[in-house]
Formats: C-alpha cells, structure tokens, sequence
DNA sequence: TTTAGGG
DNA sequence: CCCTAAA
C-alpha cells in the first residue's frame, strides 16, 4: 500500500515538462499530502496519485479489496509520469511542514465536522419528511456502488483511457444506462477527492459503510452535502455566513479555504493553436499526464493559469471528441443529487478554474466574488461546458452530442478580466450579413492574416500602419474576421473593426464613383477585399464620417483630428471630402434626379475629383 | 436583399 | 455595431 504512494519524481521528462516547471512560478501541479499507510509519513502526491490511492483504499474498507485493483493501481501509475516535482515542494522538511499544516487542518476540518453534523440532523429530518426522492437514494446508491462499481469503473477509466468513442466509454458510461443512479453515486466516492475535497489532509476513504456521511476522517466530502450544510461549512470555514447557494460555488471555496489554496480541483482547458489542451488538475492520470506537457507550453506565468475551462474552439475533430468522452466519463464522478436545479450554476464551475496565485483567503474571497459576477455574465451553456465542471444528468445522457449539435467551434482569447488574464470564450457573432455565414465553418482553419487588425492595437498608429498594408497587400482576403464563435444565447457581437484610413478612403472613392447609398454597390467593387463590411457597415460608416465631418467644422478648418478617443482621427481632408460629397450628393439627388442615375456614367465624381483626388 | 434610420 | 421597417 505505501509503495502506492511513493511519489517519483522525473525532473524533466521531457523538456516541455521541465520548461514548465521552471517557468511557472508557482507549480501548477496539486499536491497533496498523502499519509503512506504504514510509516504513516506524508509525501506529496499529485491528486491523479491520490486518486489512484483512493481505490485503494476504498476496496481496503470495503474489504472487497482484491489483488486487482492494485494490480491496475500499479500499472497505471508506473505508466503515469508522476509529475510530481521533488526540490520545489516546501523546502527540505516537507513532511514536517506538512504535518503542521495538516494539523492545523485538521482542527478546523473538525470544528466544521462538528457543525455539519449538526447541519446534517436537521437536514435528515427535514428529509425524512419530505421523503426524500434523489438525495436519499442517491446516498444509498452510493453505498452500494461505491465498493464495486467504482473501482471497476476507475480502472476501466484507466485501462482504457485512449479508447473513447462513445460505445466504448468507460464502464461507467455503460453502466450508467442500466442504472444512472448508481453510476453517478458511484462517482461520488472518487468525486470527493478529486472535486472538491481538501487536500492536504491524509487521504482517507469515503466510505461505503458510511454513504450519507460527509466527513471521513478529515476529508470532508462536500458532494454530499446539501447546500445548507455547505453554506454551514462556508462559515466555518471562512468565519462569515454567504447566502450564496450554489453548491459548487460552496464547495470551491469551502475546498479552497480548507486547503488554504485555490488549487481546488476544477478542470481547466486552454487552448493554445488551435488545440485545446487540457489542464487537468484532479482528473484522470493518463489524461494528466498527456496535457502537462502541452500546458507546460502554456503556463508561461502564473496567470496563465487562470485559464477557464471551455469548450473547444476547433471544429471537433476526432480527437476532440475522444477527449470530450474521456473527459465526461471522468467527470460522472458527480453524484446525481447533486445536479438538481443548479446545472446552470454548476458551468460558472469552469469559470471558477484559476489557480496558481497567491491562496491567501483574502484572495479566496474576492475571487469569489469575482467569479460570481463573471459567471452570470457569461453564462456559457455549451452542454459540454457543463460536462465539465459536473455531469448533469441531461450531459449524461448525452455526452457526444453535444458538440455535434453546437456545432460551433469556440476560440479563446485572453481577457483582461480583473488583470487576471483569464481565458474566455470568444464570443462571436454570426454576421448575419450574407457574407460569411458559411464561412463560419472554415473559418477556423483560415490562416488568420487579417487577425492582426484585432481590436487597434494601438489606435493611430496601428491604423496608419494598416493603410499602408492595405495599399501594399491590396487585399487581404479575411474572410474569417469574426471567426469568434457565438455563445449560445450570448451577446453576440460582430468583432469590432476598426475602419481603417484605407477603409475609409474606399469608402469615400467608392461614394464618389457610385454615389452615396449604393451601398451594396460599392461593397461589391470597391470593398471586394473586405469581405467582413457588409453594406450596411459602409452606410454606417458612411453616416458617421457625416457626421463627422459636419460636426467639428463645416467650415473645414474644423479640428484637425479632433479625436482623442479610440478609432482613426479621420484626415481633415478626408472628411471635408465627405462633406462635399455629401452636399453634392444631396444635390445630385434632388435636382440631379436623373443625374444620378447617369451619374454612374457621367460620374459625379468628376465634381468630388476636382475637388479632391 | 438592400436601404435608411433609430438604438 | 445591431436591429428593423420598408422598399
């Protein structure tokens, strides 16, 4: 059993994983301390670790425990790259630190106990009358499977990690269509180590003999508790009362108070090129491992770390799914009782994923808050979000589909969300203008040139800088400007261009040539290469540069770039240039009816040109 | 679909 | 930029 946990450290097994560690500050690795039944010292252990343990241990209780399960224990640890990290953990007396630290835990995780024992009299009586539907079966489930099934199921996990497509899901998910209680409760043993259990507490068991029991020697499992109760252990915890009510909300910061950090478990992805890369904090070891290398690459700093779970941004490819599945099957951990009415909750879960900073309690709290707000938001409803932080039933149910039926792909990008440097969502809009819509597809695999327009970079310069590119590329076939995914019932907003001076001077030239309104027309011929403004954007720009340009001075000597704000300062002679055409037009129009017409021949443009040009 | 306007 | 009424 001991051996179990013996944690090997391989510096770097290869030089992504190295670069990873020296780069991040701070390790992005959870460790835990893990009491090694028998000499009963604590060695770190990464949760994937634990979690192995945790089987262990569970069948040990359960007595069921057979040669097996160890066995697999083995196997897939040896196979693991234990990335556990040795020099960097707390100094030299690690064990000894951690002692103290699990100590001081402990006396807090026992006055919690306390309080939650009372919290779970009451609540057993309110049960009881109500005759409880889900919870209570939920609970009894639990004790049942969680000898057998969960195990089994775990190694299935493991044993078959690669192997994904929707038949062959883990057991659990096979399981799950004869008896989706079960399975979920099933989970619910391994789920409090991995979701939401402290760590740094000796690793103990949930025990079967024990379904309904929250606290287990030292280890809280705040799955089971009802939302009174966490909120009960909320206060304990952080010594004032929240009306918050959503369970995961509790729990994260139950578990992040506890464990005096935030590396509460919560899976997080990251999507790096157009791959998406899993950062996996608790979750299944082989999966772990795969994607450590890859976030290495990402955890340049520890902000980097606050990356937020979503969904993918590729077309789901193949291996998306795969992973998707992986994922899912892992994440059944969640007891069905949980789900309840929360599911919508249970997504800000994703949000919640940042780690790697300073777990001062201050920060636990504000960042609560924080998420809070954040989550509300953005309510990312992608099914497989949802998958993610916990499996709702619904997800269960249908875990694959739910990347075929978005069918939409998301991006990240980095927010300045609270300096944090979060990963969200691009929420895009679908241009409802005919342009791109069936570009939206491809436009993920466009080589994004015209990306670098994104968001002025840097307001005057970065547009002059444009206009020239325009002039010397001509073109530049963007087509995929807003390759920004929409949320599903998100505010969806065209990705904000910024007209660029050579915009505006097609635009100009192109009023001149076909007049002022044909719109359409002068998208057409005079912004062939602009394929992202519709008509109805010139128009728009159109009428502002109007405005413009009559605001601040008919008289043309006006302000010169009289904008201090964002965009482009337009050119005097730019916009003087658009007031002449707009009178000339407004000319044109009325008197020159029919002139306008011939004007395409005649161009009216010749007035315009004198004057400019 | 395209324009024109309001938001 | 978005959304819509009109054309």
């Amino acid at each position: 059993m001991g051996t179990v946990v013996d944690t090997q450290v391989d510096e770097g097994k290869d030089n992504e994983e190295s670069d990873f560690r020296n780069i991040g500050a701070s390790d992005p690795v959870v460790y835990q301390l893990v009491r090694v039944e028998g000499d009963g010292r604590l060695v770190p252990a990464t949760d994937d670790e634990v979690m192995e343990v945790e089987h262990l241990l569970e069948e040990d209780k359960s007595g069921l425990a057979s040669d097996e399960p160890t066995r697999h224990f083995d196997g897939c640890v040896s196979n693991e790259r234990l990335p556990s990290k040795k020099s960097d953990f707390e100094g030299l007396s690690q064990s000894e630190n951690a002692e103290a630290d699990s100590q001081r835990l402990n006396a807090r995780l026992e006055y919690i106990e306390v309080m939650l024992q009372k919290v779970k009299q009451e609540e057993r009586l309110r049960l009881s009358s109500e005759s409880l539907n889900h919870s209570t079966k939920c609970m009894d489930v639990n004790c049942q499977t969680s000898d057998g099934c969960n195990e089994t199921q775990a190694c299935n996990d493991k044993l078959q990690p690669e192997n994904t497509s929707m038949e062959t899901a883990p057991s659990s998910m096979v399981i799950n269509g004869s008896c989706s209680a079960q399975l979920g409760s099933a989970e619910a043993c391994l789920g409090p180590a991995n979701e939401v259990v402290m760590s740094r507490s000796s690793v103990s068991e949930c025990t079967s003999s024990k379904p309904d029991f929250s606290i287990l020697k030292r280890e809280i499992c705040l799955d089971n508790l009802s939302i009174r109760e966490l909120q009960e252990a909320f206060r304990a915890t952080f010594g004032r009362q929240t009306s918050v009510k959503d369970k995961l909300w509790l729990k994260r910061r139950i578990a992040m108070g506890l464990t005096n950090s935030c590396d509460v478990p919560t899976t997080s992805y990251v999507i790096k090129d157009n791959k998406r890369v899993h950062k996996e904090m608790k979750e299944e070891p082989s999966r772990l491992q795969k994607s450590q290398t890859e976030a290495g690459s990402l955890s340049m700093d520890p902000v980097n770390d606050l990356t937020i779970n979503n969904s993918q941004n590729l077309p789901s490819s193949p291996t998306d799914q795969t992973e998707d599945q992986q994922v899912y099957s892992k994440r059944l951990r969640k007891p069905l009782c949980e789900d309840d009415e929360k599911n919508e909750n249970l997504q800000m879960e994703q949000f919640a994923g940042k780690r790697v900073r300073k777990p001062t309690r201050r920060y636990i709290e504000e960042l609560s808050e924080f998420e809070t707000r954040e989550c509300t938001a953005k309510l990312l409803s992608s099914v497989k979000n949802s998958g993610h932080c916990q499996s709702s039933p619904k997800s269960r149910i249908r875990p694959v589909h739910d990347i075929g039926s978005q069918g939409i792909s998301f991006a990240t990008r980095q927010d300045s969300l609270g300096g944090l440097g979060i990963q969200v969502p691009f929420v895009s809009r679908v241009r409802r203008g005919r342009p791109r819509k069936n570009l939206a597809t491809l436009m993920n695999f466009v080589d994004e040139r015209g990306k670098r327009d994104v968001e002025t970079i840097n307001g005057d310069e970065e547009q002059y800088l444009r206009l020239e590119k325009f002039d010397a590329a001509g073109d530049n076939t963007d087509d995929n400007a807003d390759s920004r995914p929409l949320l599903k019932g998100g505010v969806r907003r065209k990705h904000h261009r910024a007209w660029t001076l050579g915009e505006v001077l097609k635009l100009v030239d192109g009023v001149a040539r076909y007049g002022a309104g044909r719109w359409s027309e002068i998208r057409r011929l005079a912004f062939a290469s602009y394929s992202y403004r519709t008509s109805v954007d010139l128009k728009d720009k159109w009428r502002n540069l109007l405005r413009a340009s009559l605001a601040h001075g008919p008289t043309d000597k006006g302000a010169k770039n009289s904008r201090k704000h964002a965009s482009i300062p337009i050119p005097t002679n730019i916009l003087s240039r658009v007031r002449e055409l707009a009178e000339m037009h407004s000319q044109t129009g009325i008197e020159l009816g029919p002139s306008k017409i011939t004007g395409r021949g005649g161009r009216i443009v010749q007035e315009k040109g004198s004057g400019f040009l």
